[in-house]
DNA sequence: GTGGCTGCAAAACCTTTGCACACAA
DNA sequence: TTGTGTGCAAAGGTTTTGCAGCCAC
């Protein structure tokens, strides 16, 4: 992790070693709420520094970030697996695409387009399992 | 116009009305700014009106909403043809994607993960041909 | 007439910024 | 030492809400 940022040029302090930690453990991409509150109990970072944080690590390329339905911008490690979710509408429990099948569709729309690509966000939303079962009483609202 | 909001249950009122016309009339999903914008010397309506409305005929089904990487709600007609759009980092042009990819994923998505797909939205952001070609000053940065 | 719609202003929410101090290199 | 990072509080932009009056039905 500390070879990431010495490699941006972006000094290493622990505040960012947390950050890229918390990321790192994480199955989803998070938002700087969630990452503030997992280190909470362990250390005292301000909101501010998180997000200007992440900001700076988001230039420097070591991060992703995609802004979600809900109007939260969300953040991953820009490692070469990353990630989309999929969340329930009802219980708003998220989980992950398991593949990005992206890169074909970016191809024809280049060609179609003229656009160079240079990224994509998606998220899908839907009704887990879970959620399906006891939803009688959501099966008025198609 | 009028029977979309008749068979949802919504009053017809003048400014409902405009906000589907300017909706209608669009060829690329906008904000609640763009339609106030839009409307604003043609008469008066107040910005919460916009917002209110909009949120009525989303949660009534007329329109579709999505949340782009700039963080805005952008909203459309709910017509079986749902728009998806191309963005340049550097110009900010956006440009509609004519096709959606989406239903032969959302099958495969559906069938792996047990949840019931009730929407998506996604986000293509590149640079224009246009700006390729000014962007000799750009490529310092990848 | 009544419940839904509207305008206005204020609040909420997430994110960014100014300033003074602290720390990595 | 020097420029980058940090905390705090305040401000920014977008969206929501409370309340009083208005209008579609």
């Amino acid at each position: 992790m500390k070879g990431l940022l010495k490699k941006s040029g972006l000094k290493v302090t622990d505040n960012r070693l947390s950050i890229l930690e918390v990321l790192k453990k994480s199955s989803a991409p998070l938002t700087a709420e969630d990452i503030y509150k997992t280190l909470e109990n362990e250390k005292h970072m301000s909101f501010s520094t998180v997000y200007r944080s992440l900001n700076a690590m988001l230039d420097a390329g070591i991060l992703l970030m995609q802004v979600n339905q809900d109007s939260k911008q969300y953040f991953q490690l820009n490692t070469n697996e990353h990630k989309h979710i999929i969340k329930c509408i009802i219980c708003k429990e998220a989980v992950n695409v398991e593949f990005c099948p992206m890169k074909e569709i970016e191809e024809v729309l280049a060609k179609k387009t003229g656009y160079k690509i240079t990224g994509h966000s998606f998220e899908f939303t839907g009704i887990c399992p879970n959620c399906q079962k006891n939803s009688q009483k959501y099966s008025k609202k198609h």
